[in-house]
DNA sequence: CGACATATTGAGATCCATCAACCAATGTGG
DNA sequence: CCACATTGGTTGATGGATCTCAATATGTCG
């Protein structure tokens, strides 16, 4: 699965110039405070977010209850995948944890590239297929493992989750409550 | 979401012939047995299935439980995404639970495809985000809702699973025990 | 310092799993 | 065609996991 990634960016790396340079030119960069909001929810997810530095996540709302459905740390593409899919209102929220640095793509800059480039809409696919199976790994843990396991796989395989984000937005991309959290993590 | 599979129909059928054809050529139709495996873990999953007639399931095992992750009807493409996506040994068993009819594709003989009609490449881009979009709901379901909203739920939007699928099964799609489904079942 | 976010801990309630007994329907070998 | 095994489902008792509510630190920042 990580190994896919690196296929994706040797994919990118080996691009000719011409599909490079226009991947370049429908890019922008831009910061965001710690705390701004790169997507609400509502509105329509129109941008695809690529961090430079910095981590975010993105979360929606359950019940007035914050539920944080993705991390994003350096190098990860930050997006509401339907809202930006089907171009329909999000469910979700995009958040700066901390301050961050982004390279933005335009939705409908990318479509139109895509249909140039036929290069980048085999990108696109890698990308969505890599979206895909993290989700199908994320769903797997959820249906077999329980909540204490799915915390050490993090302490595991992204300890710097741990060390970074508040245990209130991990519990809540656990799916548990803060304080079984609490106790989980009192009983290692 | 439903409108999305909507849209990737019409754009099937608006294809050239030329690239009808393609697809055409590399598909042949197979009938399985009620009972019979169409993928086994550990097996690289080197097709695709489109369910013509009949029912089937994808599932895995844990602790020597069968885990349903999909049941597939009529119209649905059934595959073991990872397996399939990086040809790698599958986790996922592909059972036929009738009789069924379906319409295989080769992996290799679609990537081919794929790079000389970049139609097709964008028709695999439709098909994986309408994939990733389903599992994104399924996510949030057992990140957000208890086991009986989660039957509640089939119950309102998918009633023939319900209807023609048996309860051993439903439970392990539901990640829960027979027994509780049962008594979820008795209450209402 | 005061206010607010973050984390811990306790008590009681609820959800769900497990184990076990039981029942009904179905199919199969003799 | 009967006896019996098999599969699928229900029900009860019990224990464990987790939630909620509440009280109490602890830390951070204007």
């Amino acid at each position: 699965m990580t190994s896919y990634l690196d296929k994706i960016n040797n994919y990118i790396k080996s691009l000719d110039n011409d599909t490079l340079t226009v991947l370049q030119n429908i890019s922008t960069d831009k910061k965001f405070k710690k705390g701004d909001l790169l997507l609400r929810q509502n509105e329509i997810c129109g941008k695809s977010y690529l961090i430079i530095t910095g981590i975010a996540r993105k979360y929606y709302l359950n019940d007035g209850k914050e539920i944080t459905t993705e991390i994003y740390f350096e190098n990860d593409l930050a997006v509401s995948f339907d809202s930006y899919t089907l171009q329909q209102p999000s469910r979700e929220f995009i958040e700066a944890l901390t301050d961050v640095s982004v390279s933005i793509t335009h939705y409908q800059a990318f479509q139109d590239a895509k249909t140039k480039y036929p290069k980048l809409l085999a990108l696109d696919l890698m990308l969505a297929e890599y979206y895909g199976m993290g989700l199908e790994n994320r769903l797997f843990q959820f249906h077999t493992m329980t909540a204490t396991d799915r915390y050490l796989e993090i302490l595991n395989k992204s300890p710097y989750i741990i060390q970074t984000i508040s245990l209130t937005i991990i519990a809540s991309y656990l799916g548990i409550s803060l304080e079984t959290l609490s106790r989980i993590r009192a009983k290692i």
